[in-house]
This record gives structure tokens, sequence and C-alpha cells, in this order.
DNA sequence: TTGTATGCGTTATCAG
DNA sequence: CTGATAACGCATACAA
């Protein structure tokens, strides 16, 4: 079924089908009724490929998720395609693995679907300016950002500060006397992600309050791809339990990780959080419905899938960028306790 | 950039470049060096609207999702992406929302993507023979299937007995004594879902051991587009707790149901399982990690995540459809006990 | 081995 | 108001 088709059954031309279906120029009311009917009748819809190679304009948004299946993203999808919709624009959720660059994706993507704008959220912070460039729409970044050298015209960013929140939690921990801390992560890659910063927040933490960084301190688990964070953090903590018998607090760049560890821990025979403190990162909704709730560095994550929209719209009213820093929040649950 | 450009660059024509590009027929090692070098300077890839547009065929897969955001959806999801890209085949992870029409949605990105074929996570089981041959591509269902007067040759299904696994589980409640049993599922739509199946089995359970429905004893809260299960769950659980002082065991329809319900039972001072019995549907991971540990009802959501794709490629080789129903496992964890 | 020409389904331009 | 017709970027049959 193409306008082709339509156009002969409803005996006009292919322009006349084409104006009834975009609602464009004059049709009197007895063809385009005519028109709809057939159009109906066929279940007719146009071919999208064809459209988009025209080059016309759409509303079509791009929402590219690295790792859709992390809880953390999962309010924030559901904001930002809800309201997105509200405005009568479609989102295309769309994922995006380890390995691939989300760049290159949202430009493929934007072909494919003639898109007016991509919202990235997750990723790392080492986008070019050429990519910017060749992408060429409308762009905002969430949970992370670009490089300083790249110019803040290019595109918007929602985030936070995650090496200074990483800094904070674990100096919570070591004002509880904490010393000995381990720290759980994901396995880093060659990229600048917030794990990274992360990572850097903890060891800047130890080193201000005079403690020494411990390698031994410090595991990651994800030797086989198809783990789920829980299980990667609860392998992780088992490590870190086997090498240091003095450890009495752990942070976790991720809840996910966090909960996982906290399943070792208990299983371990030790007390959350008499014998081990723990905290997290994110403020998943699961850490709250876990036992012991978990402490967390909560990432506002209404108020940053609301912002990115906002920042969305406004590139494509034509305004300019914007990059916002979100504080993080230290949720005291009960997972963290003074040292013994 | 166009094929074009890249042919005018190279002093070639446009036939040799698309050649060069798809590797397909004779190219001189010059020509094909030479043209190459060009496509990697400009960083060309070519238009996919263009490519769909003339109908070709590829190795593209949309796994279309009933609520990408379901966790119970998420194992599923990472091992079908990673065995079809395995076998190099690329798939298009794709949320769908509740009231959209899956098969629609299926039909419109086969013809923007020129799909060879589509996995439907979730949905229900109202799609018709018509929305089958309109959308002519091998499709398997997975946790769904179409009604018994469907031809079973338009699609493949991989799926559990619904009815049947909630009639045991809820059995299982009985057994050990319990007759005020809750039971906390989604807001019914008006579509026949998996949902529904198990509100059926419930009954029925209830029916054959001679104990009467009692609706104050079901409870479904969805009131808020943004609510996760977590919150459904407890909100659902509130109310029951709330009507029904001497219900002693509760059966939700999902995990995520469960242990937001959970939550609620343990935050009004009740015991679990001492108190209160619970199981949940569907075995995610979470349920293991929670304190306690959540009695649920497993899908083998690996085995049917593997099968769904065996099947896929079955029919793309020109193989039948296929139909498996999986049996559940009632995991017993701890989270129910014999009445007191 | 390579280039030219055609058509995929639409939309847009233009002449009726 | 309506209908030819020319693009859009690419793949392919066909000619060279």
């Amino acid at each position: 079924m193409t306008i082709k088709d339509i156009a002969r059954l409803s005996g006009v031309g292919v322009s006349t089908v084409s104006r009834v279906i975009n609602n464009t120029g004059y049709v009197s009311d007895d063809v385009r009724n005519k028109v709809t009917s057939i159009v109906r009748e066929y279940n007719f819809t146009p071919n999208n490929s064809a459209r988009n190679l025209k080059g016309r304009t759409t509303k079509n948004i791009a929402l590219l998720v690295k790792g859709i299946t992390n809880p953390f993203f999962n309010k924030m999808i559901r904001i930002i395609e809800e309201k997105c919709a509200l405005r009568g624009y479609p989102v295309f959720i769309q994922n995006v693995d380890a390995q691939a660059n989300e760049i290159e994706i949202a430009i493929q993507e934007k072909r494919d679907r003639n898109l007016c704008g991509v919202i990235l959220l997750g990723g790392n912070f080492g986008y070019s300016e050429e990519a910017f460039k060749a992408l060429g729409i409308p762009t905002v970044l969430v949970t992370v950002s670009a490089n300083e050298d790249i110019s803040k015209d290019l595109y918007s960013s929602i985030k936070i500060d995650d090496e200074k929140e990483a800094y904070d939690a674990v100096s919570a921990l070591i004002a509880l006397g904490h010393e000995e801390i381990g720290f759980i992560y994901n396995p880093p890659g060659d990229q600048l992600t917030p794990n990274r910063l992360r990572f850097e927040g903890y060891k800047r933490a130890l080193e201000e309050h005079g403690i020494a960084f411990n390698p031994s301190l410090v595991a990651s688990y994800g030797g086989e791809p198809l783990h789920s964070g829980y299980i990667s953090g609860f392998r992780a903590a088992q490590e870190l339990l086997g090498r240091n018998p003095r450890m009495s607090a752990v942070f976790a760049f991720a809840d996910v990780l966090a909960l996982g560890a906290c399943k070792a821990i208990l299983s371990s025979g030790r007390r959350i959080p008499d014998d081990i403190s723990i905290i997290g990162f994110d403020g998943i909704e699961e850490g709250e419905f876990f036992t012991p709730s978990l402490d967390t560095v909560y990432q506002p994550a209404e108020e940053m899938a609301l912002a990115s929209i906002e920042a969305l719209f406004d590139m494509l009213q034509g305004g300019g960028t914007r990059h916002k820093i979100y504080n993080g929040v230290l949720l005291r649950r009960g997972s963290t306790k003074a040292r013994k």
C-alpha cells in the first residue's frame, strides 16, 4: 500500500492524497472525505523512510540510554517519555550498549528518523566538538557532560558533581570513625565516566583525611557480561570481605552494587550497620524498600529529567544551551553507624 | 554527504561506491582503497532511509518491550540483545507504552528499518490475524500469546501458563492454612493480559478450595501514571491491611508489587512471614536480595529469552512457528509460613 | 571491472 | 483547488 495506490483507489492524484494526509494546502471537502475513507479502509500509513528522505522536519526526539536496564534511569525514562508526549513530541527510547558510541548512534538515528532533538542518558565525558557538530541538532547530556575544552554552546548538560558527591559520602563515613573503607565500582573502561569521577572523590576524601589509599580495598566485578549490578556487587563485596577482615565500611559506586553488597555482607554473618556501614549512590527506589534501607547519595532524578526536557525545548525554540549541576543529597536511612 | 559526493571525490561512479560500501560485486583493489579512504576521511555513513526505501533485506530485529522499565524484562532484554548481536543481527530495543498497539508499532518499524523479524516482550492476548498478516515478518510473542482462534502459523509464542501458576501459588497459601488471602494487581484495562489471567487463577484456587471470593481482599493501585510497581504495591497493601484486619496472606501479581507490599506490611508493625505470608510473581533478581527474600512464582526468564531467539531464527530460516509453554517454579525463600 | 539509468514512496514545486 | 513531475539517497539491472 502506497500513496499511489490510495490515489488510484480514490480517483485523485498522489499530491492530493499527500495534502490530505498531511493536512497541508487546499483540498475540497468532497475529495478530502473520499481520500480519508480510503486511507482508513486500507489502514494506510505513510512510509517514514520515504518521508525522511525528503528531509521534512519532525517532532521526533530520541532518548538514547546507556544501559537501559539500569534501574537508576528507570524513573527518568518514564518522566521524559511522558512529558514529551504531552507536548506532542513522540520520543524514541533506545538502548545503547556499553561499547557503542552514542553520538554516532544519534547521528544515524537523526537520519533514520529525522530527529529534531536528542537526549543522552548516561555515557561518558569524552564527546568531541566534531561529534556534536556532525550531529547538528539540539542535544542534551544527562548525568554526564563534555570536557571543559568543548564549546558549551554545542550541547546542554544536566548532572551532579560526581567527584564532590562521592567525596562527601566517603567523608561522612570517615567522620563516623571509619578508616578501612572499601570501594565497589564497575570495571573501568578507557573512558571518563561518572564511575571514574566517583572513584576520584573516594580517593580525595581518604587523602584529605590522612588515610592512605589501599588498592586491596577496591573491588570491581564485571566478568560475565550478562551480570546485573546486584550480582556484581555481591561478588565484589565477597572479595573485599575476604581480603580485608578489618574493613568497617563500604562505599559503592551505584545502589545496585551496594544492595548486592549488602546481601554478601549479611550472608557472611556480619550486620549492617553494626559491623559494616554502607553507602550507595544514585538513590534508586529499591534502596528504600530493602532492609536495612540503604544510605545513599541521592540524585534528584525527577528534577534532572524535567530539566533536561526544559533544556531541550528551549534549544528547539532557538534558545541557548544550559548547563546545570544539581546537588546530591546524602540520604541517611539506617545503613551507616559510627565505628565500634 | 551522500554517496554521490563520495563518488565525485573519489573520481568514480556511484554504483562503484555502493559496491565498495556493501562489499558486493567486483571492484579493483585500487578503486576500493581509494573509495574506502574517502569514506573514512569524510566519515560517511549511508542514509538508512534511502536504503530501506529500496527494500533491501536486512538483519534488523526489533525488540518491542511493553513497559521497558519493568524489572522482569531486564534480564531478557540483555540476553536477547547479546545473543542476537553475537549472530550478527543488531536488535533495536524499543519501549511501547501501555496504551500503544505493539503490532502497529512493529509494522511502522518494519517499514522504517526494514526489519527481518520482531520480538514482542509483554503485551496482551488480543492480537488479530489481520495484524499478524499486515506485519508479515517472523514474529515471536514472549510472555503472552494470541487467542486460540488465531492461526498458530502466524506467530511463535513463548510463555508460561499464567492462570495455572497463579492457581498453584494461591493453592500453596491455602495449603498453609490461609483463607483470607489478599490479591494485589495492576488496574485492569480492557485487554486480556497476564494480569487478568493471574487474577483468574487466584479466584479459581479460592473457589476450588471452598473459599468465597471477597472483593475487599483485592486491591490495585495505579492512580498516578509515573508510579513504579514498588509504590503501587505499597499503597495497595496499605489499603488491604486497613480493610482486612484478619488477612493472613497476600498474593501479588508481580514481584515489584509484592516488594512494595512487604514494606507496607513491615512498616505497619506486622512481621513477614509470621503475621503475613506473601508470594510474588516473576522471580526478579531483586526479590532474592530483599529481606526477607521473597517467595515467588519464578518464570525461567533466561530460557524463555533464549527460546524466543531460537524461535525467531528458525522462522527466519524458513522453519515453522513454535509455541512453548514453560513451567513456573514456586520459589520458597522465607516469606510464607503456616497460618498461626 | 566500471558507469548510467531507473525506481523505491514521499513531498514540494509548478503549471493548469 | 488539483495533478503531473522532479527531487531525496541509495541499490541494482544493464550497458559498456
